[in-house]
Order: C-alpha cells, then sequence, then structure tokens
DNA sequence: AAACGTAGTGGAACGTGTTCCAAATTATGC
DNA sequence: GCATAATTTGGAACACGTTCCACTACGTTT
C-alpha cells in the first residue's frame, strides 16, 4: 500500500498523476485569475479540471493546500526566470527594488490572482508547511540574487544576507496584503515598499 | 429611518446598543481565548452573548469584521496601557525591542487568542478597512511611543519616524502570523524581530 | 487471463458562515 | 397612551469546504 500522496511527495508518480495534478493546477490557476480567491470553489476546480471532488481532494488536502501550491509554481518560475538574468542597479536597494517593481508590476496585472494566492498564504497554518516552505525558498531565493546583482559565479550569500531577504520578504508580505485587501493602492503600496528597502539596505 | 450601524457608526446609539455589543465582543473574547478562530463561530457567539444571529450580523457583518474589531479593542486598550509609561532602553532599537518582547509575552500567553485574531486580520478585505485602520492606528502609535521613549510632552514625531514604524509594524506582522500559524517558534520570532529591528533602527 | 490492490468516480451528507423573513418587542414622536 | 418606526428574535434556508461511501476502472503480479 502507498501512504504517497500525489501532491507532497517527492515521487510525482505516474505520468497520469502528473497529467492530473497539473490540470489541477491549472484550473486553479484559470479559476483564481478571473474570479480570485472566492472563485476557487473546489466544486468548479474539479470540474475544470476534469476530475471528481474526491480525487481533487486526494491531491490537494484543503482548498488553502492548492492555492498555495499554485503559488509556489508562480514563484518558483518567477525565481528561475529570474535566476538566468543580470539584475541592473548600482546598489543592492537598487537591484532589489528593481526586481520587486518587476514582481509588483506582474501581480497588478492580475489582481484576482494575486489576491487568491496571497489570502491563501496568509490563511494558511502548519499542516501546509510544505507548501509554505517552497514559497519561502523562492522569494529569499529572488531577494538574494537580486542583491547580488545576479553574477552567477560568486553567489556569496552568507546569513546576514538570509537574515536581511527575509526581512524585506516580511515586508513584501505584508505590503501585498495591504493592496491585495483594497487598503492601499499600487502607488502607495510602491512607495511604501522603497522606503522600506531604502531603510534596511543603505549599503 | 437609521442606515446606522451600530459597529462602525460614530453614534454609538442607545446604552442597550452599547451593552449588547459590549457582550458581544466579550464572547468573542472568550470564544477565541479557549478555542482560537474556529471556536469563534457565529451561532455560539450569538449564543454566549444572548442575543440573536440576525442581531449579531447586524452589528457586525462578517466573522472577520468581529474578530478584527476584537482585535482593536484589544490593541487600543494596549496602546494606551503602554502610553502612560516611560520605555526603559538607550536607544530607539532597545526600546522598541522591549515593548515588543513585552506584547509578544502577553501574545504568547494566550495564543489561542492571538491565532484567531492575527488569522482575521490578515484574511480581511477592503469591506473591513475601518476596523483594520484602528489597528493600523494603535500598532502605529505603540512603535513610535516606544521610540522616543514615552517621554510624553515632546512627541517629535515626524513623518519618517511614522514611515520606519510601518516597516517595523509590516515584519511584526509577518512575525507574528509566522508564529501563530507554527511555521516558526517563539524563539525564532524573537530572534527575527530583534534581527529586524536592530537592521531598521541602527542610531 | 485471473485476482488483487490502488486510484478515480459520482454523489450524498455534514458543518459553519451568511442570508432572509415573519412575528414579537422596544423605542420614538405626537 | 397610541401609532408608527426601528430593532430584535427564532429559525429556516442556502452556499461552499469538507468528508464519506459504494462502485468502477486500471495496472500489476502471478
Amino acid at each position: 500500500m502507498s501512504i504517497a500522496n500525489p501532491s507532497t511527495s517527492d515521487d510525482l508518480g505516474s505520468a497520469a498523476q502528473r497529467e492530473r495534478r497539473k490540470r489541477i493546477l491549472d484550473a486553479t490557476y484559470e479559476l483564481a485569475k478571473s474570479g480570485g480567491f472566492d472563485a476557487v470553489q473546489m466544486r468548479a476546480v474539479a470540474e475544470q479540471a476534469d476530475v471528481a471532488l474526491g480525487t481533487l481532494y486526494r491531491y490537494f488536502p484543503s482548498k488553502i493546500h492548492l492555492l498555495v501550491s499554485a503559488l509556489g509554481r508562480q514563484f518558483d518560475e518567477a525565481a528561475v526566470r529570474l535566476r538566468e538574468r543580470e539584475i541592473p542597479g548600482d546598489t543592492q536597494a537598487d537591484r532589489v527594488l528593481y526586481v520587486l517593481k518587476r514582481m509588483a508590476r506582474g501581480m497588478q496585472g492580475d489582481p484576482k490572482l494575486t489576491e487568491a494566492l496571497t489570502r491563501a498564504f496568509m490563511f494558511a497554518d502548519s499542516s501546509v508547511a510544505n507548501e509554505i516552505h517552497v514559497v519561502g525558498m523562492a522569494m529569499t531565493s529572488i531577494v538574494t540574487h537580486a542583491m547580488h546583482g545576479g553574477v552567477p559565479g560568486e553567489e556569496a550569500v552568507d546569513d546576514e544576507d538570509v537574515a536581511i531577504a527575509r526581512v524585506i520578504g516580511d515586508v513584501w508580505l505584508s505590503a501585498l496584503v495591504s493592496w491585495v485587501t483594497g487598503r492601499s493602492s499600487a502607488a502607495e503600496t510602491a512607495a511604501h515598499m522603497e522606503t522600506a528597502i531604502r531603510l534596511i539596505l543603505r549599503d
């Protein structure tokens, strides 16, 4: 008997399972993109992914797991895209701001999607630790990569860099939450991020 | 006809209404304290506050409004208690850390309560803007007050102080979320806060 | 090819947040 | 004190996340 759960195990299962998993995440993405958190209804995801409700729950044990997994996929892709690119800017603050503004632009282009994923992330509890960890790693990687300008050879990332990256990630998340929940505008959010980063990264 | 909603209007209504409102918030507090977010069930709150379900919804249009209002009351009280007190510590960082650690101790003493209120805060959307604002103000006030050592006379709080306080508030919130959702321990959270604040407030 | 175990299906059912409504109660203006 | 408006009540009903179950389909072992 296999206790393995197709969504969390490192063993990704058969091709059919990988295919189902992808269909489910794609459906989640589409629904989130067009209708936000509320539109990602488990029955709707199951139907759009052409999968029974029970199967959906076998792959992702809750709506939050599902959305955070989708977020993880997004961030992973973004981190990979960014990694193969040099980051312009003379100071750490400039480079980090460049990257974060670029990501912010992407997110503002899909506000519903961003809302859905952010809400899920903020609501997740420890049972979602694995999925959360993926997101946290990608975020830290994005920030440290920006700090060091993207030169691939000497990624001299020490502990302090990671600590700084985590603080920046915190501010980023809080700012994202304010924006997503309509508490502050895109411009205010950008300004706030800039303030914070220049405060944290005065070289 | 009065469009006024007893919970959001500045007009607090009759004594009976104020009394009901208090009973509701008290019931919320009790349930949150003993069982966390999930235990704050609208039917249970209504019953414990000795109020009909419909009335509960008239006072607080959603569970999130209810919990964020309860959080606001908590923070307000904390801010007031803190305001009438001098904050020990030689540097801004020391004083802010002193205050935040003190608040953290309080929160760790009531983990369920903290979980409930924090989850609600993080999940709130723009319809909860008013209640959120109360919390944000209290938080900023607590931090700026700590920065200036609590000398009541010359509260020379300028815009930059507020910006800094907001960044600290962001980190605080993120740290709180990690702790509340079981992603990091109290010790890790404290260490992370210390790192962040020393980074932001190197005098 | 038969038997077996695992995964997927369809759908009923439950819990809790939320909405709605008619009747009862309370407050207000005259 | 009465008429009228506003509020509260009790409870039914609905929506959606989640659980559960009997059944079917599939793949593996022998």
